[in-house]
DNA sequence: CGAGGCAGTCGACGCGCTTCGTCGACGCGC
DNA sequence: GCGCGTCGACGAAGCGCGTCGACTGCCTCG
C-alpha cells in the first residue's frame, strides 16, 4: 500500500502538492500534474480514506439506518436498501448499514460521533419519531425514505400516500362499489404513527365518505396465515363488501388462498387494490394484482442523491418530492357484483 | 465531540493513560481508571474510529459483499443482509454494503486499498469464482456464504445442497414417485457454476439415479411468469411427471398458478419439494409448501461470526459449516397419483 | 541496607492526509 | 532597470489516537 509520500517521492515533487492535484484546490502545472499522475498509475495508489477522514472532514461514508425489529418478509425493505447501496457507490460514497431499533437513539448518537459517517439515510421514518429531532440537535446532515407528519423543511422522498389513498377509492367507486375494506397492517402500526398505513387509512376513509362509501378497517401482521384469519374476519363482520385496498401483501396472499378456498372469486366477487407494493410483489399472485406501485429503488436513489447533494452543501430545502404513483390494472378489480 | 486529550485534561492524567484504560494494554490503578472513566461519561467521550483506525490498525469494519445483478425477488438475500449486519453490530462492528457485479473485481481491491476494511464477508460464491483467489492474494480476510468447488482452508458457511437434494429424491421416491423434475433457475446460473443450483441438481441426479428414478431439468427466471410458462414445458416434454423439486420460489408460485388453472391439483397430481427456500416463502402459497429451509439468518450470522474471530487472530482453518436442512413437510406432496 | 523488580504513569513519535502561510521565479509595465 | 503581481510549489502544523521506551516510587529479597 503506497502512500502519498511514495508518490511525492517518485515524483520528485512535496507531499502536499499530491495532495492538491488530487483534490485541485490549489493550481498545479501540467507537467508535474502529469509526473504525480504517473506515479500514481506505477505504485497503485488509492488515498487512505482514514487518513483523508481525519485530516479533512470528508470519510465518504453514509449510513442507513433501518428498523430491525420487522416481522414478515418485506420486499420494499430490501428494494431500498439495494437501491441505496448501489446509488451510494456511484455517488462516491460508502453505504453503512445500521440496523436499530426505533427506540435505542442514544446508540445513534454514539455511532455518530465516532466521526465515521457524513450523514444519514432514515427509512421507515413514523408521523412522529423521534429520531428526526435527534438527528436535527445533533447536527447530522440527513434524509428521509417517507416523512414526518411536518416535515417541513426536511429532506424527504415518500410515496404520496394521500393521493394513493384517494386514487384507490376512486377506482373502486368507478366500478360501483359502495362497501369497501381497508387491510393495514398490526394495530401496533397504527398506534405507532406508522406513516404509510396512517395515510392511507385516512386518506382511504376520507374519499369513501366523499363517495357516500361504507369503509372498513382490518389490521392483520404481515404473514400469510393471519391474512386467512382476516378474510374470515371479513366475512363475518362485512358480510356486504365487495372489494379491499391493501398495504399488506403477506396477508392478501394469505386472505387470496382462503378466498379461493370459500370460493369468493377475485376479481368477480371481491375486488382487491393494492396500495404501494412493489412491481414484484403484485405480479405474485393470481391473479396479477391492480396496484398502485411507486417504484421504491428510485425512492431509495433519490433520498441517497439528495444527501449526497446536501454533504456538498447544497440547499436541501427544495429536496422534498411526493411520488404519486400511477394506478396499474391487473387481474383483481372488476365491476361490482350486483 | 470531546477528544481524548479533553478527557485526559479533565481526570487530571496524560492521553496514553487514558488510551490504556481504553485498550486494556497495560494496568492502570483502579482509582485514576475510575477518575477517568467518570470524566468520559461527564464529556460524552466516543472514540473517534478513523483516528483508532490511522494509528492501530483496527477500523471496525467489515464489508458485505453482495452481488447486484440478481433480478427477481429474493428473500434470501435479505435474510443474509439483514442477520449479517445485525450480528455485525452485536459483535461491535460496522458492516459496509458492497455491491459488485461478479466481474469488477479491481473495484474491490481499490476499495479495499482504502484502508477502511478489515474484512469481507462474501456472498453467493460460485463454485469457480474469481473473487476468491482474489482476496487470498490480496490477503484481505474473509468469510464466505456459500462455497467454492474447493474450498480447503477458506472459512465458509454454507447449505448442504448435496444432502438436501438427496433428501428431496428420498422424500418423493418414498412417496412412490418414478418420474420428477428438477427446477433450476436460469440457464446461466447453471453455466456460472452457481453453486447451490449446480450442487442441487446434480446430487439430485445421483439419488434418482440410484433409485431408479426418471429426472429432468427445467430451467426458468425467477419470475412468476416464468413458471406458468415452464409449467406448460413440462406439461409437453414430460406429462409422467409426478413430482418436482424446486430452487426457484418465484416461478414455482408462478407454476402453482398454472396449475390450478389447467386443474393440476397439487399435491394429488403434483408434488412439490422447495430447496432452500426461506421458511416464509415457503409458507407463502397454498398449499404451504413442503420443503429444507435452512435459517438464512443463522447461515449470515455465523459467516459474520468467522469473521470476526478470525480478525482476533484464531486460526479459521475450522470455520466450515455445512447447514443440514430438515424436511418440513406442509401440503404441497402426497404419495405418487396411479 | 542495597540491588532488583514491578505496578503505574508520562512524553514523544508516527499513522497518512489536508491546509495554511510562505517563498522563489517569472513576466509585465513604467 | 526596478518593483510588483501571479503562478506553482514547498514546509510545517495539525487531525485524534496507539504504542514504545523510559521514569518514578515502592516493595521484596538476599
Amino acid at each position: 500500500m503506497a502512500t502519498m509520500a511514495d508518490v511525492a517521492r517518485v515524483a520528485g515533487v512535496s507531499r502536499s502538492t499530491v495532495s492538491y492535484v488530487l483534490s485541485g484546490t490549489r493550481p498545479i502545472s501540467d507537467g508535474t500534474r502529469e509526473r504525480i499522475l504517473r506515479a500514481m498509475k506505477d505504485l497503485n495508489y488509492t488515498p487512505n480514506v482514514l487518513a483523508q477522514g481525519l485530516a479533512g472532514r470528508r470519510t465518504g461514508i453514509i449510513a442507513l439506518i433501518f428498523p430491525l425489529s420487522e416481522i414478515g418478509f418485506n420486499l420494499t425493505e430490501f428494494e431500498y436498501i439495494r437501491a441505496a447501496s448501489e446509488q451510494a457507490r456511484e455517488d462516491g460514497y460508502n453505504l453503512l448499514l445500521w440496523p436499530f431499533g426505533a427506540d435505542d437513539i442514544e446508540e445513534v448518537r454514539k455511532v455518530v460521533n465516532q466521526g465515521l459517517v457524513e450523514g444519514v439515510v432514515l427509512m421507515e421514518v413514523l408521523t412522529t419519531d423521534e429520531r428526526v429531532p435527534f438527528l436535527i440537535e445533533a447536527d447530522i446532515p440527513f434524509t428521509m425514505i417517507g416523512r414526518t407528519a411536518d416535515p417541513r423543511d426536511l429532506a424527504y422522498v415518500d410515496t404520496d400516500f394521500e393521493a394513493s389513498g384517494s386514487m384507490a377509492v376512486d377506482h373502486v367507486a368507478s366500478l360501483g362499489h359502495t362497501e369497501i375494506g381497508f387491510l393495514a397492517r398490526t394495530q401496533a402500526d397504527l398506534d405507532a404513527g406508522h406513516g404509510p398505513v396512517v395515510r392511507t387509512r385516512d386518506a382511504v376513509l376520507a374519499a369513501a365518505k366523499k363517495f357516500g362509501i361504507r369503509a372498513h378497517v382490518f389490521t392483520a401482521s404481515p404473514t400469510f396465515p393471519a391474512g386467512w384469519d382476516v378474510f374470515e374476519e371479513i366475512r363475518r363482520t362485512a358480510p356486504g363488501l365487495t372489494a379491499l385496498l391493501e398495504l399488506n401483501e403477506p396477508a392478501t396472499l394469505g386472505l387470496m388462498a382462503a378466498a379461493a378456498e370459500r370460493g369468493v372469486r377475485i376479481p368477480q366477487d371481491l375486488s382487491i387494490v393494492a396500495v404501494n407494493a412493489s412491481e414484484g410483489a403484485a405480479q405474485m399472485s393470481k391473479p396479477a394484482l391492480t396496484s398502485l406501485s411507486p417504484s421504491h429503488g428510485d425512492m431509495a436513489r433519490l433520498a441517497v442523491k439528495y444527501l449526497v447533494r446536501r454533504l456538498r452543501g447544497e440547499d436541501y430545502s427544495a429536496f422534498q418530492t411526493l411520488v404519486v404513483p400511477e394506478l396499474i390494472e391487473r387481474g383483481s378489480t372488476a365491476v361490482a357484483p350486483s
